[in-house]
DNA sequence: CGGTTACCCTGGATGC
DNA sequence: TGCATCCAGGGTAACC
């Protein structure tokens, strides 16, 4: 589930709780979530010394212990904080308990993808992390988006779905920012134009920023805020999850379909406003025989 | 090497 | 009701 707008959600609500405060101790609930580190190494990292930072890269949290150490948290799918006393009774997978209420926060995460990995410092977590991120979809600048994206020939939605790329954007943000720019989610990467590249980059900013304004998307039970409340981007947007309803702008139904290099993740765009790879106009001419 | 799929998990919804 | 199948916001190893 959690996409930027959902991380960066989370991690607003974690810092009036887990800044300044000191971590009485931490709980591994569910050791299969750890990665490369050990219940004791993040105890005896955090334990008895005050937080000082939480940040977001892309769509992972990091929580800077004053004394050094960095936990790394990736939800992926499913997981999310909750503050103890609103946490889930099930799924609860890692806490961390602090000398001050509320007490402390549960990471859950129903289907156990989620990933916490331990490193000693600031520098050599960023270092890690950089080899798996690239600059952040809030602080990209246009002109590196555009050189990326242009040196790949796949579809547009999975480069920008691509962390490498650009750290932040899931499934249901691109549907969005595609719309939101007029561009088709196949069309390929390489062969879009400057002022493709420039309404793209300009969507990235203003979903994202509607996203967080709303708190995140939620569906189903999986993506809560740290207070078990639901988010409301999904009552606001145009395409995910809006199959078959008229687009905003033209009325047209919105399409959901399937893509190349997204496994079976499901795609949403409007088949008039999104022109097709080689589509000049709204309408779709038939090739003569 | 770049692009694509398979797989890691769980549980809710849907279908027979 | 019971059981099988499909589906889901992500990330990455393995494959072609």
């Amino acid at each position: 589930m959690p996409e930027l707008p959902e991380v960066e959600t989370m991690v607003r609500g974690l810092r009036p709780v887990l800044e300044g405060a000191t971590v009485r101790g931490t709980e591994v609930i569910d050791p299969f979530l750890l990665r490369d580190t050990t219940a004791e190494a993040i105890d005896l990292a955090f334990a008895g010394a005050p937080i000082s930072e939480v940040r977001r890269r892309g769509k992972w949290v990091l929580v800077l212990s004053k004394r050094g150490p960095v936990l790394v948290i990736e939800p992926r799918m499913t997981g999310g904080f909750r503050i103890v006393e609103h946490d889930r009774p099930d799924h609860i997978r890692f806490r961390f308990l602090i000398d001050r209420p509320p007490g402390g926060v549960s990471f859950c995460d129903t289907r156990r993808l989620g990933r916490i990995r331990l490193f000693p410092d600031f520098g050599t977590a960023s270092a890690k992390i950089a080899e798996s991120l690239a600059e952040d979809a809030l602080e990209i600048d246009c002109g590196l988006l555009s050189s990326r994206l242009s040196r790949t020939g796949r579809p547009i939605k999975p480069a920008l779905m691509d962390q490498k790329i650009v750290a932040g954007i899931g499934n249901i943000y691109a549907d969005e920012i595609l719309y939101e720019a007029r561009v088709h989610p196949e069309r390929p990467a390489s062969k879009l134009k400057k002022k493709d590249f420039e309404a793209i980059h300009a969507a990235i900013g203003r979903v994202l920023k509607v996203a967080i304004e709303a708190e995140g998307s939620s569906f189903d039970v999986d993506y809560r805020t740290v207070m078990g409340g639901e988010g409301g981007f999904l009552a606001i947007n145009a395409m995910y999850g809006h199959e078959g309803e008229p687009c905003p702008a033209c009325g047209t139904p919105v399409k959901k379909v399937r893509i190349a290099g997204l496994a079976n993740r499901p795609t949403h765009y409007c088949p008039v406003c999104q022109k097709a790879p080689g589509q000049k106009s709204g309408r779709v001419i038939p090739k003569p025989k």
